[in-house]
DNA sequence: CGGAGTGTTGACGTCCGTCAAGTGGGGTGG
DNA sequence: CCACCCCACTTGACGGACGTCAACACTCCG
């Protein structure tokens, strides 16, 4: 539209997530520099972004899709962390080798940063490193949570936090109530409560029965009433 | 002792966590707007900082003693979500409240900053603000771990691991192993673990029975070969 | 030395994990 | 367009790890 000598377009402008990233700390300007650093990278279903123990080479911005982080014990037991949805930073944990995984749990685009350079602009835009300490502490308290859940939460309670965070993150009203989409199956809801895949569903199961929730195929969940479904989370 | 015109000495200079906590990004003449800024602060065992759900007018440092950082259910149950000692820094997490109690397990100095006053000498001061974005990192990743303990550790894992965290934090070398003074408790050994005080009770013992670990009065432990100590904490 | 509080041990119950057999939805090919 | 098949999810029966409840023992402190 407007495109003034002084101000060409370039991608970073018109992107999805421009003003819920970490973007959102800068103007057109600073966001200009940010472009000139960045790489697009598209996923496809189960690819990897990176695993647990590689070089920490890149951080990333998640632009469309969705993203499962987990660590591995050596003898298979996996732990999810945490699940990324559009406009979300990945890297703000990292040392110099990535702490989890990062895989994509539906086509997926993210936005790539050079480790090195990314660390170049955040000296030259402390707003931005201001952006990332803020976004620090709320990944912080996310996580103190995930351990109340982890730590002192029946099973029932912790599928209940589960669908109604998700809900909350990626789903539309609807018939009155709430209904969301979820990209991720059984075994990562279990391995994201600390479960196994046949307590999640014998849990979905009971749910269902008691009125507070449907499903509709698999994936498809629809809570009727989100106030009377939050009194299960233990948190009241 | 030197006490320059341009430099006269000032409490912040000798404090003893000077170059571990935050303070180690600072130069002196720095260091001194930031000594500025502080108040001393010393609570007796059991004593609160602040509580879960207060408005967060305060961050702090560690100078001596330890911290147990805990969040409650409406029902009692408590998670602790960590234990700090001195250099450690409290209030990466918050947002407008705290997002979890802070209590003194002993005698404890902590060293208190203002949120408006601190935030305002971040800006002045971007290797500050650099620095708690590392240390957020830290945490970030402590929490990370500590999820996979509550998610899919055993109980015997789970306290292994925290024994050895705890050795490696506050202990000290003897009689050829590792022994530390623990400054809590079985519950919070328990609440910290996400089991029970008897469950606790009850592994402990079976690591003294199998030679894995010595108690000496009900805190003092000593871990005779950490080698095949750790081998027991299911990361290896 | 004594008492109160903390930790330990024991008996038993329960929630969730394990193992195994269905069931159903969605995609493919006929 | 329908049938089939595969895979993910569901459901059931059973077991075990940890929680609960209660009695006992030890430590620490006055």
């Amino acid at each position: 539209m407007d495109g003034t000598p002084s101000s060409p377009n370039f991608p970073c402008q018109s992107c999805e997530v421009r003003d819920t990233a970490i973007c959102a700390a800068l103007d057109d300007e600073e966001l200009r520099q940010l472009n000139a650093i960045v790489t697009s990278v598209k996923l496809g279903p189960g690819a990897t972004v990176f695993h647990e123990g590689d070089d920490s080479t890149y951080l990333f911005n998640v632009v469309s899709g969705s993203l499962r982080l987990s660590k591995l014990l050596p003898d298979g037991r996996r732990q999810i962390t945490g699940f990324l949805f559009p406009g979300d930073f990945l890297g703000l944990s990292i040392a110099e080798v990535y702490a989890y995984s990062a895989e994509a749990l539906v086509e997926t685009t993210l936005c790539r940063f050079e480790r090195g350079r990314l660390a170049k602009l955040l000296e030259r835009f402390p707003k931005l490193e201001h952006r990332l300490l803020s976004l620090a502490g709320n990944e912080l308290t996310q996580a103190q949570d995930h351990l109340m859940v982890l730590g002192r939460k029946t099973a029932a309670e912790r599928v209940i936090t589960l669908l109604l965070t998700l809900s909350k993150r990626i789903g539309v009203e609807q018939n009155g109530g709430w209904q969301a989409d979820l990209p991720m199956g059984r075994p990562d809801l279990a391995d994201y409560t600390g479960l196994t895949t046949e307590t999640v569903s014998r849990t979905i199961s009971l749910l269902r029965k008691k009125g507070l929730l449907d499903t509709n195929g698999m994936r498809r969940i629809h809570i009727p009433d989100i106030e009377k479904f939050s009194l299960h989370t233990g948190d009241y």
